[in-house]
DNA sequence: GCAAAATGTCAATAATATATTGCATTATGA
DNA sequence: TCATAATGCAATATATTATTGACATTTTGC
């Protein structure tokens, strides 16, 4: 029932592969839009997208997603 | 562009677990319904969801979901 | 410093994930 | 076998992801 807040990796791996938010856009089928928000953090994508965005930048699920740890002190 | 399909090992997690699919939906904050479909592989979850579970389970979200290998012969 | 490319952002709309309810079917255990 | 728990499934309603187009701002290379 928590609340989840997550973190991701995304920007860096898709610099990594040298592509912009248009060309990472393109190969997985989505808008540049719907990218930049996801780097962002501005929100939550689908199983689907999450997928293609592994698969064209050859990281793992777990290493471009992640829960994001509450910063208690 | 390709269209992408996945397959997911989320009911084996849920059964590892002792959880029926009702359970996991409270954990996870969604209805047995969509935990239902997602197990039969009928729909595509948000990322945040993808994340409850795993967290939930104690499985990574790459043992989790995978992309559909296409079995060309 | 300038021009072009890349990114941010907004508003309107479309597509789809999820909720809700209710009932049918299939396991499970006494 | 019987009662109950667990799961499947359908229809409709709601919430949120994603699209599209347009324009502003920032980066980058010359």
């Amino acid at each position: 029932m928590e609340e989840i807040e997550f973190e991701n990796r995304v920007k860096l791996a898709r610099v990594e592969k040298g592509l912009t938010q248009e060309e990472l856009a393109n190969l997985a089928g989505v808008t540049r839009q719907t990218i930049g928000l996801i780097e962002a953090g501005k929100y939550n994508p689908t199983l689907k997208l999450c997928l293609s965005i592994s698969q064209i930048t050859g990281k793992g699920l777990d290493e471009l997603f992640w829960i994001k740890k509450g910063l208690r002190i």
